[in-house]
Parts: structure tokens; sequence; C-alpha cells
RNA sequence: GCCCUCGUGGUGAAAUUGGUAGACACAAAGGACUUAAAAUCCUUGCCGCUUGCGGAGUGCCAGUUCGAGUCUGGCCGAGGGCACCA
């Protein structure tokens, strides 16, 4: 039998798309686009598994959306600036623009190899002056609208290496590469300011239909609005004092209140800064765990100070000011009053330092002896013991007039704060974005000016040194601005600034003028579909969100205002975990007879101890590697399996055994190919009677097509695949009989063919080239008289109960089909004795019957 | 602590609107073909009574309905997100 030579044929049609530039995108406005984008990789080295889902995923859309007749947009390009290139480059003395070429070169051809729809002409390359230069010129456009500032910001300070730590760098407190104790540091730094965008971003989420709802929950959560009001207090103790002012969304709970704390960082701490006391206080309060989850849970400290604040709505109650080490200098105003009988926090402190529980609110059931001890109540209910707000419903009433009377009174004012902080965009790296600022010999901010640009990193230098290796290069920061001799800034971007705007670059990916063309991103924009992994939920999301709506600011030419219509995220690739002695071990390192107990490859008496699923990870060792796969099974076979097992937004199991049975899929669906390709050469031009089996034929055909179709519309991939079983089953099945003779048959199989090319691209080009059709490129229509079943098997219930299925003619009315009931002896028995009471008949689905 | 999602055979999972639960596959067992093996094909969800049939059955408990994997309420379990956000 002829064997399906993957490696020849997959090689042949990825020539063949290369030269005849298949895949090559131009704007065509008789013609409706489809974008197609997957989140593009870090060139890190070699392609994982994830990768090859991702890819996977959307290259089965763009192909069958290709073939549906749009013209679509599915590029590539690399997410090059970032650490890990710096790092690496630092271990073997390189240059970080080498190491990275280097992996891209590599990634790309691996790429390759997978048969994806991409077009490769639009390539980019964040790393690259032809990419970057456009983003320093949009660095300088949102500086002119106001978007972009410099202040003093804490940053985690790594004291060995000198150098800023991100969040995620810090581990347990510790630096991660040095261990030394993180330190708190003020810097000056860039942010974007992406709070003036809050409620924009908050707003639109309602427009993006398209998106899961786990995304969005989690987006608005991030941005965190709540509304309420701030209120000024007024302060004594210390005549440079007079006022403090708070952020509150339960003004209504005033009367309540028996303190006022202050965060650490708060201004006023200015005057205790050379108190013993107090900064022993400040130690403590770092002290208190490093994680945010033993942050959250940790003891209430607080620091009482001499000042009182006074009631703003009775004069006659003042309560003490304390530093607390709950309360946030970034949120708000780094004041809040202690409310302790409705705030659980307020309460912990109160009940530590012996402070007053005044119970102002009651739920609904409760009287006025209502009181709180250990458990705060934040319940709805009324106000009482509040003066002239008692009585008040709590909430509807109650913090809506509160905040109208402090308005009256001119204490407060009604305030939506969002917990969102502004962007910080500034990383004493080397391997990113220059900012495209300078400063004078006054330390006065220039931008510098569009034609200076781009700022081109400096290469071949050396990484070596404490600290941002740029801040070393006295040569590359100096500059000419306007005649005056200026420093460069030394800080570069976050790269997660290059991911916020690479989609608009790939409409225009070669224009050296503009960072894209109006025309072009009017055409393409927004991307239909973006694919890619949930942990990019929040930030990356967010921060795309905000950069085109940052860029549409002040520019009516540029009508975008979301910049992803539909999103979806799928799931992880995940493989069982071994362990030997305590190290991790490869799964090719390991052997197995049954699949349960597991032994070393090297050693087979020496047992391997088998950890849980987890998604594949460098560290765990658990990964399985792409290109041995393809060049084992073929990339076909490969594409087949990663979606073969589970719905692709969850998370799916790499198996030895599913991989191999795609594989035989492929082999055996080849051979049936090559048997029918000899059947179908026989046939007559005259077309054979339609009888039976090709009724058959085309029944299947045209209902296995709107399957097909409904799954690929819906990311239904691993039904899909179920779907291709079917087609081989059903195809098995018939291939001996008479129809294989007419024409009816050769132009169903053809369908057949056709809608299986999304995934199969390779194997299912070659089989309809065996049938001389060359262009791919379309769907077939549904033929909705063989959807029409002429019999249909209806359901037999009695009691609610299945007992019996019986074959009747489409439309049946319930007379004909009791006549039936009543002749089928199978269920006489149920009748005995018994009196129908009730019949509900659903048309050619069930029939119940009530009896008694 | 708050918010979200999900619980279906030995396993991964199907089941557009409430209407045949377990499609399709993996594993295991049995069988067919074969001198034998490989490959291929067929059968098997569970519990009863040796075919056939009956019973229970989609995490647990209730409810709505002629009818619930699907809807409602409560509970249990798993996963994820946020985390002193005033």
């Amino acid at each position: 039998m002829n064997r399906y030579n993957f490696k020849l044929i997959e090689e042949k049609w990825q020539s063949f798309w290369k030269k005849n530039k298949t895949f090559s995108t131009r704007v065509d406005k008789n013609k409706k686009k489809f974008y197609c984008l997957e989140m593009f990789p870090y060139p890190s080295g070699k392609i994982h598994m994830g990768h090859v889902r991702n890819y996977t995923i959307g290259d089965v859309l763009s192909r069958y959306k290709i073939q549906k007749g749009f013209n679509v947009l599915h590029p590539m390009g690399w997410d090059s600036f970032g650490m890990p290139a710096e790092n690496a480059a630092k271990l073997n003395n390189l240059d970080p623009k080498i190491w990275t070429e280097d992996n891209i070169s590599i990634m790309k051809s691996q790429l390759e190899k997978l048969g994806l729809s991409i077009d490769w002409d639009r390539e980019i390359s964040t790393c690259s002056p032809a990419y970057y230069k456009h983003q320093q010129k949009f660095f300088l456009d949102l500086y002119d609208k106001g978007l972009v500032y410099r202040k003093e910001n804490y940053v985690n300070w790594d004291p060995i290496d000198k150098t800023v730590l991100a969040n995620e760098q810090v581990i347990n407190g510790k630096g991660w590469r040095s261990g030394a104790p993180v330190e708190r540091k003020k810097l000056n730094q860039w942010f974007f300011n992406i709070n003036k965008f809050a409620d924009d971003l908050l707003n639109d989420l309602k427009d993006l239909e398209k998106w899961p709802a786990k995304v969005k929950t989690m987006q608005r959560n991030w941005i965190g609005k709540s509304f309420g009001c701030e209120l000024d207090f007024e302060i004594k103790g210390n005549p440079k004092v007079t006022k403090i002012k708070c952020f509150t969304t339960r003004p209504d709970t005033l009367f309540g209140m028996s303190f006022l704390a202050l965060s650490i960082d708060h201004p006023v701490a200015e005057f205790y800064k050379d108190d013993k006391d107090f900064d022993l206080f400040k130690k403590n309060c770092s002290k208190t765990g490093t994680t945010e989850e033993s942050i959250a849970q940790a003891e209430k400290l607080g620091f009482k100070t001499n000042l009182t604040a006074i009631n703003p709505l009775d004069k006659s109650k003042e309560v003490p000011v304390y530093f607390a080490n709950f309360v946030l200098m970034d949120y708000g105003f780094g004041a809040v009053f202690g409310c302790p009988a409705h705030d659980q926090r307020d309460l912990d402190f109160a009940l530590k330092y012996n402070l007053k529980i005044n119970t102002v609110v009651r739920p609904i059931d409760e009287d006025t002896n209502f009181k709180v001890d250990k458990i705060a109540y934040t319940g709805p209910g009324v106000i009482f013991n509040s003066k002239f707000l008692d009585e008040l419903k709590v909430p509807e009433e109650s913090i809506l007039s509160t905040i109208q009377i402090l308005e009256k009174k001119k204490i407060g004012k009604k305030k939506i704060n969002f917990r969102l902080k502004d962007w910080g965009v500034s990383r004493q790296r080397y391997w990113g974005c220059p900012i495209p600022m300078a400063y004078d010999n006054n330390n006065e901010i220039k931008k510098v000016p569009i034609e200076q640009l781009p700022i081109k990193l400096p290469e071949n230098i050396n990484l070596n040194v404490n600290g941002n290796p740029l801040d070393h290069q006295e040569d590359w920061k100096k500059i000419i601005i306007d005649g005056q001799e200026c420093n460069l800034e030394t800080d570069t971007l976050d790269t997660f600034v290059d991911s916020s705007w690479y989609f608009l670059r790939f409409c225009s990916p070669k224009n050296e003028s503009e960072g894209f063309n109006i025309d072009d991103v009017n055409y393409w924009m927004p991307v239909d579909q973006y694919i890619g992994g949930v942990e990019h939920a929040i930030l990356h999301l967010l921060y795309s969100r905000f950069f085109t709506k940052a860029l549409a600011y002040q520019n009516k030419k540029f009508p975008v205002s979301e910049p992803f219509y539909g999103l979806f995220t799928q799931g992880m690739v995940c493989h069982e975990t071994y362990k030997f002695e305590n190290e991790w071990l490869n799964p090719n390192d390991v052997i197995s007879e049954n699949g349960k107990d597991f032994y070393l490859k090297t050693n087979s008496k020496k047992k391997v101890v088998v950890g849980p699923s987890e998604s594949m990870s460098k560290s765990k060792k658990n990964t399985i590697d792409p290109e041995i796969m393809i060049k084992n099974f073929g990339a076909d076979s490969v594409r087949f399996f990663i979606l073969s097992d589970s719905p692709p937004e969850k998370d799916v199991q790499w198996s030895d055994q599913g991989m191999l049975a795609s594989f035989k899929f492929t082999q055996k669906f080849w051979s049936l190919n090559v048997e029918l390709k000899e059947k179908l050469k026989k046939i007559t031009k005259e077309k054979f009677p339609q009888n039976k089996i090709d009724d058959d034929m085309s029944t299947f055909t045209n209902q296995i097509i709107k399957k097909i179709t409904f799954n690929l519309e819906n990311f239904h991939y691993n039904v899909l695949i179920a779907n291709f079983h079917e087609i081989y089953n059903f195809l098995n099945k018939i291939k001996n009989s008479e129809i294989l003779n007419t024409e009816n048959f050769k132009e169903n199989y053809i369908k057949i063919l056709i809608v299986m090319n999304p995934v199969l691209p390779h194997l299912i080009s070659e089989c309809l080239a065996d049938l001389n059709i060359k262009d791919t490129s379309f769907w077939p229509e549904i033929d909705e008289k063989y959807l029409e079943e002429k019999s249909v098997n209806i359901v037999i219930q009695i009691n609610g109960k299945k007992r019996d299925l019986i074959n009747c003619d489409k439309d049946i009315s319930e007379d004909e089909l009791f006549k039936k009931i009543n002749k089928n002896t199978d269920l006489k028995k149920y009748f005995i004795n018994k009196k129908i009471i009730k019949k509900i008949y659903v048309k050619n689905k069930i029939i119940n019957l009530i009896l008694k």
C-alpha cells in the first residue's frame, strides 16, 4: 500500500505556498477583510507546545476564513526586547541583538514547518530601529497630548546588583539573582496617564461582546471604580497641619468614626522623621511578610500621633490620629477615617488599640439596641445614632444624602476613585526601546526632535556593569538639541509598550515615514480575532486598549477605539511530571510499560515518582519538543493532535498515545484516499440515476459540512476533530459500494476534502491535487434538501422514561403515531391495567405518555 | 476574605433552544483474521439475574416541569483571578 510520506509532501506544499506567496495580503476594498492575530512570541530560543497550540488555532481559523472568501490578514512578528536577551548576553558575553536574531531565525523556521498560513512579508521585530523609531514618535505624540509625565516613585531596588527589579523578580522580599533584601527606593520615572481613560476602558468593555466574560470581569476588577466622596478633617495638635483629606465610600457612617489613620508615606509623616519610635514603627511595618497574602492577613499596627481630628458632622467629637500599616498611599489620599462598627479592618484596629466602637447602621429587623462587637456589620439596613442622618436606608439613600449634606456644608464633595494606577514605563535596562527624551544643563526636560529619531541603542557595549548599562555610555548619552548640549534619558521603555501597538504596525509594516498608514488601519482594524493565553488578560490587553485610545485621542483621523473585536484565550498544554531523587526528569528519560509505573530509561529497575500533570515548563522538564514531534509525525498530525483532545479554551494533556493515534489517522486517511482515487478514475461522464446509497452520501456530506462549519465558527475544534473521524468511518464503510462509480460521489468527496483543509492543509492539498483541484479557496454550500430527513426516530416515553424508539415518516401525526404504538408488541406490557391520562407529543422528536 | 468558572464512564470529552446522556477518541479486556507476531477489524459505561430484560445513573440535597447534564435555591469539592483599594 502507498504509505503517506509526510516529509516529502509537507515540504512540497510549504515551498509551493512560499513561492506563490499564497498568503500575502493586500488591501482590497472589494473584499470583506478578516484580521486574525495570535499573540506574537518572545524569541526565547525554540518554539514550545504552547506556541504550537496557539498558532494552530489561529491557522485553522485563518484558512477557514480564506476559504470563506475573506481577505485575511494573518501576520507574525517578534516581541524581541526584554530581559532574557540581556541576561543571556551577560552570561555568554555576547550582544543581545545577535542572541535575539539567532533565536528568531530558528523559531521562524520551526513555525514554517508547521505549515502556517502567515504573510511573512509583514514580519516585524520590535527590537529593530525600523520599528521602535515609530514608537519613539508615539511617545512624543503622547507627551504632547499630556498623556506622559515624570514623577518620583518607589521602585524595588536591589542593592547588590544596583538595579531596579520588576515585582515578579522579587521573591520573598529578596532579589531573584542576588538574594539581597530588596529596598524601596524613590526614582524619577516616566508614566503613562492611563487613568485619564479609566472610565472609557471600563465602559467600553460592555461593547466587547466577543470577549470571554472572565477577562472582562478581571479587567473591571483591576480598574476598580468606586463611588464615594472626599472630605476634609480639621486637625488639632500641629499648627502646620490644619486639614487632612480622606476618600470614603461610606460617608454615611461618619458618626461611627473613632479614629483617623494615615499611610506611613503620607506627607504628615515628614513631621515625625526624627522620631525614633516612628522610625521603629516603619521598620515593623515593612517586616510583616512580603507575599501579598501575608500582607493582607498581617496584624494591624498603629502609631499614635499627638494629633486629633474633628468629626466634621459633630464638631464636639475629637478622635485620635494614627499612622497605620494598612493604609495605602497610592489609593485615595493615603488617609482614611476609621469606623470600626462597619469595616472589619477598622474593627481589628480598634480592638487592638481599645478605641470606641460606635454602631450606626442596624439591619432592618434589629432594634436600636443592635451593637457590633467582634464582626463588623457591612450589610444593608438603616442609619441610627447619627442625629440628622437617622432612619436613612442603607445603602440606597444614606450615601447620596450624606454626600449632599457634606457638599452643602462645603466639607466634602462627590468623588470617583479608581484602583487602576498610572502605568510606569521606565525600565533601568539596556535591551529596550530608548525613551526619546533628554535633559539640559539645568536638568530641564527636552524632547528629542522628530528629525533626530530614532535614538538607536548603542551596540557591542559592556553589559557586565552595575545598574543600567546605558548610564555608562558617556558618548552615547550626549546629544545636541537646538544647539544645546543635553544628556539623553537612559531609561528604556517597558516591553509592554512594544506590544501595545504592534497590531497596528502589521497593517503597514514597511512604511518608513509613519508607524502606520491611516488608510491601511481603517481597512484592517480592528483585529477580528485575537488569540492568546489568558495570562495576558489584564496587563497586555489593557495596555493595548489604552494605547489605542491614546493614539486616537485628539486625532479625528484615527477612528479605532478598541483594538480587538474578538478575543479567544486558549488553555495551556500540560504533561505529567517525573522526579527521581528530587531531580526533575524529562519524559524522554523515563520509560513505562503500562502507562502507570515509570522507570529510568538508563536503569529500568529504578522507579520514578510520577507527579501531577502541569503546564509544560523548562524548570519542571515536563516539555515535549514540537520540532521532534513534527519530525517524527509530520505537521498535519501534530496540528490534528493538539486540537483533538480538549476544547481549545481548556488545558490539554499531552499524550503520546493521542499523538500516535493522530499520526495513524493521517496515515489511514491517506491510504483510504489512494483507494478511493483509483476507483474515482473509472467514473464515466454520465450521471448515474440517484439511488439509496447515493442519497446517503449526499446526506452525510451535507450534514457533516454543516457540523464542521458550526464547530469552526464556534471554536469547537475538538468536536471538529471528532467530525473528521466520523468522515473516515463513513467513507471506510461505504468504500466498496457501487456509489463510488457516480459523479455525485466525487462531487461530495471533494466537498468533504475541502472542509478538512484548514486542519490538515498539506495532506488535503495533496489529495485534492490528485483530483486535479488546484484552488482550495472555497467553501461548499450546504444543500438544505439533503438535511431534511424523510424518516425520523421518535422516542416513546412512558411516565417520563424512555421505553422504545419508533422509526416513522417525518411529520407523522399524533394519531398515526399512536396507532403504531398500539401495534408495538414490546410496549403492550406497559399498558396492562393502565389508563392514558395525558399525552405530550413533540413533533418528530418524542412522545411522553402518562399512565395511571 | 471577596469575585468568577467548572464538577458527566477507567481517561480526554460530546450533547445549539429543557426532549434518545456518554458522539468521537485514548486505555483495558474479550473476540475475528494470521502458522505466529505486527497491522487491521468487531464487541464491552455501571449494577442485577447465565441470551433478553430490568434497575440506578451527569458531585450531594431539594424545587420547577409531562420531561432536567441543561432552569432555580442550598450544600460539598476543584481550579482561576484579586487581595488591607477605605
